[in-house]
DNA sequence: TCTGGGGTCCTAGGACCC
DNA sequence: TCTGGGGTCCTAGGACCC
């Protein structure tokens, strides 16, 4: 039997910034997104003052001055680190660990007799090792746990530590919880099952198999299926590296003319290939996406993305900037005030798989001849000198800049031309 | 003046092939 | 002439997560 703990830091940005200010202690904090945008994180004094997550910081500056609240930009380097502290804690209660989010993680507990103690041991260890508070939510799915952790942190009865695992109080919990904070149903699904009469966690457990599959899916299937023990969702230990990665940030102050455009696009560019890299990976393409400030209603509304497939994968800084900025020239349009823009890598893979994805595109085509030409040049003038290229019908001959000739070809018999 | 950033999964529909 | 089943691959868009 699989046993779930979801260990999840109670308004974790909030906190990191109390660890080094114990002066801030039981007072209200709370925390910005980039540009000082709106409310990421609310300490718990925060919350019990009404003050709203996602709120537009500048409408309630004031009244957060006046109540005292003290207000942090956001400093991610410090939560990333916190994070790896709290994940090596977690890793000395047991080796099976999902790490879901930068504050949350579950583990695994099988083989555990005391699962609420256990779950004690592990908040206080953290809080001691970091300061931090946790809360702790056990049950034999991954759904389940989370709403024993949701219980844990809201009830001053159960401390932090809820072990819903076979337990006689499972149905009161499902019964408490409203569809709305159920792990996997947002906004649109809750209204949907509303007007099927299901409100919640306890309703949608007992909805009808064949109907929920039918109307909304797999997803909410395995959900339900979850909500009644049956555990659908896996640790998942060694997620895949990303498949996709993205940049995106919005400009403090309108931005109007494609040059300025093209510098953060750049430097978006230049940071997606920096992340590729840290990850060993390359990626098939580029999309670029560029919007205007959607509330202000008064302005004309513009927004647009456009992708570049490369004809390698590749994690080249410069290509792709350089596919990035074309990219960017071509869905640029004069008069409007851009207000954010994005550089994302799709087609993401790990840099070593490319050559062995690149001898099955030239297996697939069966051009002996073709092969061997690629063999002759690469033999010449150093490996990797020419490639088929990953994507696009065909085969797609890609020789290196280094070359004094490059040459493209999208011909298998075009290829021994190029030499 | 001022409204976050970074992801995943699923499904439907079109292109293309035999 | 344009009719059929079965399959894959790709893309766009919706919904959700923290």
């Amino acid at each position: 039997m699989k046993i779930y703990a979801l260990i999840d830091c109670n308004s974790f940005y909030a906190s990191c910034e109390k660890v080094f200010r114990p002066d801030l202690k039981n007072r209200p904090v709370v925390v910005l997104s980039n540009n000082d945008g709106c409310i990421i994180a609310r300490s718990a004094e925060a919350k019990a003052l009404g003050v709203e997550m996602g709120g537009p910081y500048f409408k309630i500056k004031a009244e957060l001055a006046r109540k005292g609240v003290r207000v942090f930009s956001s400093n991610y380097e410090l939560y990333g680190d916190m994070s790896a502290r709290v994940m090596d804690i977690l890793r000395g209660f047991s080796p099976d660990i999902e790490v879901y989010s930068i504050d949350e993680a579950f583990v695994g507990l099988d083989g555990t007799d005391d699962l609420d103690a256990e779950g004690r041991r592990i908040k206080r260890r953290i809080y001691t090792w970091t300061g931090l508070p946790v809360s702790v939510g056990i049950a034999e799915t991954k759904t389940l746990a989370k709403i024993a952790n949701r219980i844990a942190k809201k009830s001053p009865k159960a401390g932090g530590v809820l072990d819903l695992f076979k337990s006689r109080f499972r149905e009161k919990a499902l019964e408490a919880t409203d569809i709305i904070d159920i792990w996997g149903v947002g906004r649109r699904l809750s209204k949907r099952l509303r007007n099927m009469g299901i409100n919640s966690a306890l309703d949608l457990s007992r909805a009808n198999e064949q109907i929920i599959r039918k109307e909304f899916g797999v997803t909410l299937l395995r959900t339900v299926l979850e909500l009644r023990g049956i555990s659908c969702i896996p640790l998942d230990m060694a997620p895949p590296p990303k498949q996709g990665i993205c940049f995106s940030r919005s400009f403090g102050r309108p931005v109007e003319e494609l040059r300025e455009l093209k510098e953060a696009v750049a430097s978006y560019s230049a940071r997606v290939a920096e992340k590729l890299r840290g990850q060993e990976s390359v990626a098939g393409a580029i999309d670029i996406y560029i919007t205007t400030n959607r509330f202000r209603e008064e302005d004309p509304q513009y927004s647009a993305h456009l992708t570049r497939t490369f004809p390698v994968a590749t994690s080249d800084t410069s290509e792709i900037i350089d596919y990035a900025a074309s990219g960017l020239e071509r869905i640029f349009r004069a008069g409007y005030r851009y207000k954010k823009a994005a550089v994302t890598a799709t087609g993401v893979v790990p840099a070593d798989s490319v050559q062995t994805n690149l001898f099955d595109t030239a297996m697939r085509g069966r051009n002996e001849n073709a092969i061997s030409v690629m063999d002759e040049l690469n033999h010449r003038f150093g490996r990797d000198t020419v490639v088929p290229a990953a994507t696009g019908l065909g085969a797609a001959w890609h020789m290196r800049r280094e070359m004094k000739s490059p040459a493209y070809t999208t011909d298998w018999d075009e290829l021994p031309r190029a030499i």
